[in-house]
Order: C-alpha cells, then structure tokens, then sequence
DNA sequence: TCTGGGGTCCTAGGACCC
DNA sequence: TCTGGGGTCCTAGGACCC
C-alpha cells in the first residue's frame, strides 16, 4: 500500500482550493529539496527528490509549501491503524507505505484482490485519501506493481507470472537498481527487467558482487523475504544543511551539542542506548566523510555523546567550510541490557537530570528548558 | 540542474584473537 | 626471515530506499 503524493495530498485535502494545482511540499529554494509534488506538478516534470531550485524553473507557478509533519504523522498513525485490522502482519516502511502479509490472514472465500480494493476505500472514506496497491507474492514485486497504476490504483501480480510481469519493465524501476547500477547496466546494454533476466549468473555476480546475484533472482522474478512487522531500530541519528557553508568552529560546534541533544532524547524516549557514535561533515564541493567511534560503554546521555562526537570533530579538524554537519549512533541496544559497570556513578547525575528535562519538554514543549550554552545565541540551525 | 533528512545494507582492510 | 586460517570487531565509504 503505497499512498498517492501523500504530503501534498492531505494539503489539498485541508485546503480544497489547493485541488487541481501544481502543489510541492518541499525544503527551502534555498537548498531544499522535493518531498512530495502533486500530479499536476508532476506534468511538469517535477518529482521527489529533486532540488527545489530545479522545480522551480520546471513549474514557476507552483504553489510550494513546507510541510506539517505532525499532520501527516497523525493521518500516517490512522491509515496504519486500519491496515492492521486485516492482518498482524503489516511492515509500515515509511509514513506512507506498507507491506501487508495476507497469506494466512484472508477471510474464507475473499481473494487478496477484494481485500486490496476494500483497504482502498476503506483508506478513502476515513481520511479521504487515495493509495495504490499492489498484490503479489513477494514484496519487491508488490511494490513494483502499486507503482505502476498511480494514483488509486491497483494491479495484481498471479504466482507464477512474476518475470512476464517485470520483464517490460525499464531496468531502473527494479527494487535495489539505483542510479549508479542503472548507469553501469545501459552501459552493458540493458534496458529492461527482461534483458537483466537472461543474463547468465556468473557475469553478473562477477560486475555487482552479491547484489548482482540478488538482482538477478528478483529480474527472474524470485522474491520471497518476509514481511516483519516492528523492527527494531539499528541507528538513530540528526544532520542538518546549512543555508550557507560555515566555516566558524563554534557555531559548527554548538550546532553539534544540539544535534546530540536531539539524538539522546530520540535515544531516550525509544528507551535504547547507543554503542557508538558517527559524525558526518559534508563539504561545500559535497564530498562526505564520517567518523566514527565505539563507545566505552553504551549511553544515550547527551554530554557523553557529544564528548566523543566533539572529539571526532577536532580530531578531524575541518579546514574547508562546512556544508552539512551529522551525529549518528549505534548500533543501538535495550536499555534492559544495558550492563552496569563498577565505574557507573558519574553518569547517574546526568541520566537524571536528562529525564526530569525530558519530562518537562514533554508537558510544556522543546523550548521550556534549553542548554545555558544553546540559550543566548542561536544555534546555526536556527539560520538554517 | 546542483543535490534533504531519515534510515538499511554491503564491502573491505586492518587489528586482534585463537 | 619470508611468516596459516578463520572469526569477529572497528572504521570508512558507498549504493540504495522513502
């Protein structure tokens, strides 16, 4: 189940004037990118994941707005609820999409097919939003096939007619074909699903490796992995682009503490402890480089996070001005796992003081109580 | 054209251990 | 003086997805 331009989609839903307008929902012209743009957009060539900047010349007159990602979260949290009352296997992937397992889980005498439109219309009458679906074995291949027939569509795939279904299809709509393979497999002449498919093995796991091999089984149609609901997380991380290249270490170093702030709360509030820490820092020339470091001993505090990241970050010592600034953790653990060392003390103070701030922010907000450090000038997030 | 922010998974070399 | 093999952890980078 994948829902039709979703963010934009709920705009024009909250504003009926918005309907059968070229609408983005996006980051800043600035250095902003598409996050969702609606059909009448999309005739313009706009779509996901394309520089503002660009849309803006292909479509001048769209109406572009920021987004409210409350509100999509609270519309997310009710569409997930009614997808899970027709199996408890359902995998939401992203705050718009999700797979269904119904294997076991159709009511006698009802095909996979009625249970699809009726999530559709079920979908529309509750929020008054549309999705498209995909029916098929496997979920790469569902997925392939919701994309096929949007908006508000449906298409199914019957076992057994999985590669006649892909084998049309152009080379870079395959799950797992990015941009770079896309490139390397035009480059070898394949332009098709089908072209991939014929292929023998060995030349394709000699060019990609294992990837190769796993794109070659779905290109034939083989797609099996399960759908597993409630996965636990395995990172959790903040970055952040600036409006403008920074080159001043204190406002990079400040933007830091915040960004750790909000990865410990993150941390905290899914009750999880990280084991290691990963700064990233993007150039104005968008070269990347990350820095990483395990952890003594697993934490979700603030300060303990941001001494290993601030030493990552002098360790690094950036010289060219800075484009993007990230703190990722993990990998993550329980906090019930969390084995108690003999030298633990010193942390107690601040888990308390984090958790009775954490509470505080919960009741009156992000503001009520901020860092002496963050509190009297603005962090370059702010800017950003 | 000039590239967000949240992630997952894979590769590969070197350290380290047995 | 010419030096194994295997497993796991750490770190950095990169492709990909939504």
């Amino acid at each position: 189940m994948d829902m039709d331009a979703f963010f934009c989609s709920v705009e024009v839903l909250d504003r009926p004037e918005l309907r059968g307008k070229p609408v983005i929902v996006g980051g800043g012209v600035a250095r902003g990118v598409v996050s969702a743009a609606s059909y009448e957009a999309r005739k313009f060539g706009v779509h996901s994941a394309m520089s503002m900047a660009q849309a803006m010349r292909r479509c001048p007159h769209a109406i572009v707005l920021s987004g409210r990602m409350e509100r999509y979260a609270f519309i997310s949290r009710r569409i997930m609820e009614l997808l899970a009352t027709r199996t408890p296997l359902v995998a939401p992937i992203s705050i718009d999409e999700a797979y269904l397992d119904l294997t076991h889980w159709l009511p006698p005498g009802v095909s996979a097919e009625e249970v699809a439109r009726d999530i559709q219309q079920e979908i529309l009458r509750e929020t008054g939003l549309t999705c498209s679906v995909g029916v098929a074995t496997g979920k790469a291949i569902a997925k392939m096939a919701s994309d096929l027939k949007k908006p508000n569509g449906l298409v199914i795939v019957p076992p057994g007619t999985e590669a006649d279904f892909l084998a049309p299809l152009p080379i870079g709509a395959l799950r797992g074909v990015g941009e770079m393979t896309e490139k390397r497999l035009r480059d070898m002449g394949i332009r098709t699903v089908g072209d991939l498919a014929a292929l023998p093995e060995a030349l394709l796991t000699a060019k990609f490796g294992v990837a190769g091999r796993d794109l070659l089984a779905l290109a034939r149609g083989f797609d099996d992995s399960p759908v597993v609901p409630e996965r636990q997380a395995k990172s959790i991380g903040r970055e952040t682009t600036f409006l403008i290249d920074v080159t001043d270490r204190e406002a990079l170093e400040r933007t830091l503490l915040d960004l750790c702030e909000d990865v410990a709360a993150s941390l905290r509030r899914h009750a999880l402890l990280a084991r290691g820490v990963t700064l990233k820092l993007r150039y104005g020339d968008f070269s990347t480089h990350t820095h990483s470091k395990t952890l003594v001993e697993p934490t979700e505090v603030t300060e303990m996070l941001y001494d290993v990241a601030l030493g990552l970050f002098r360790a690094a010592n950036p010289t060219r001005a800075v484009r993007l600034i990230g703190v990722t953790t993990g990998p993550l653990i329980s906090v019930a796992d969390r084995q108690l060392s003999l030298f633990d003390a010193p942390s107690e103070k601040h888990r308390k003081l984090a958790s009775a701030m954490d509470a505080i922010r919960d009741r009156f907000g992000a503001d009520a109580v901020i860092r002496a450090r963050l509190a009297d000038k603005p962090t370059s997030r702010d800017q950003a």
